[in-house]
DNA sequence: TACTATCCGGAACATCGTTCCGTTTTGTCA
DNA sequence: TGACAAAACGGAACGATGTTCCGGATAGTA
């Protein structure tokens, strides 16, 4: 594949999860274009249907996301902080993926067969970041990934209410976890 | 309200549900405005979003669905027979129920109140056709309107997949209502 | 019958998906 | 290195659709 094909297809599916998170999946082509700097055609050429634009975000999210995780965690002063940023970044991952069921009528196959790979690939990632946290004492033991992840995916359905913000109630969520009680500051 | 008004108004409620049958929700609004007779601007003055039209076709359908009921049941010569034409009846006004629920993504509270309405007007006609023709002995009794009508409702999602066609099926399952037995043409 | 408020029709504009082709870039081979 | 062919690019152009707008037609009324 030649350089500049690779280049353009990164930024594309760089810029088409921006605007998906921003607008979702149903954004003109013309504005990831235009974000990603390059013509329609060359999406048309990559990506020939936009499930193929979305399922490509989609993968490439997945890893991006489970790539996060240990980043985070080696990054970030504690393993807590890094559950909730890396969690932010689940947020986003999950509005495409929840566009994507839309943008997949058909082939519910090929839907199933990427819902496991989001499971195999994320799943590990999250328990290491509540081990994590657990072992440095800052939220109770015994909380399930599969648990935590199936709670913060409900909860973001239905996002597209204005009425409605799901990464409010996700952040009350994530402060249930602490053993101290949530860090917010005192009223007085 | 000037009679010309309400004659288009009509007119726009009876071709929005052909087409919304044939084609979806999504159908393009020239196309309902040319079934109607009418010049696009005449739909967006009685009915400024699309959801308006939805709603309003939703209501005219449940109204329609429920007096014919008892008409069937007068004009066929059996009450199962009557009952399989309601259902089918019941059947198109689901398409645009599906859809409804699309186009509301916002306004839940309006689409509750939708379905209740739907559920109240509904459950009693499907209930005297089928006390009817439990009563003439064609099928058995004790069948309940409320499964009934939820268990089609059910085989009707996802009938937008050329592969599954959800009026097949609950053919099969009012043939299962018989006594005696399906009425197909016996094999040899 | 004349008049006005109302309504109608469809042209016109804006947006978006999709295609197409002249131009540019890249990789390769002499 | 320098030319060349294949690959990729960009964006103009086209068709379909949503939405607005206003000149003209029409229904009701005095």
């Amino acid at each position: 594949m030649r350089a500049d094909a690779l280049r353009n297809q990164q930024a594309l599916l760089a810029a088409a999860a921006e605007v998906f998170v921003a607008s979702g999946v149903d954004a003109p082509i013309r504005r990831i274009a235009e974000k990603a700097g390059v013509g329609t055609g060359t999406i048309y050429r990559h990506f020939p249907t936009r499930a193929d634009l979305v399922t490509a975000v989609y993968r490439h999210q997945i890893e991006e996301c489970a790539q996060a995780g240990p980043e985070l965690l080696a990054g970030s002063g504690s393993p807590f902080a890094a559950l909730r940023q890396w969690i932010d970044l689940f947020v986003d991952f999950l509005v495409t993926k929840h566009g994507l069921a839309d943008a997949m009528q058909s082939d519910s196959s090929g839907f199933a067969a990427l819902h496991g790979q989001f499971l195999d690939r994320l799943l590990p990632v999250c328990g290491q970041l509540l081990d994590a946290a657990a072992g440095a004492g800052e939220i109770r033991a015994g909380i399930r990934p599969y648990e935590l992840m199936r709670g913060i995916g409900n909860l973001c359905i239905g996002g597209a209410d204005p009425q409605y913000d799901p990464r409010r109630l996700i952040g009350l969520l994530l402060d249930g976890l602490l053993l101290d009680g949530p860090r917010r500051p005192r009223p007085e």
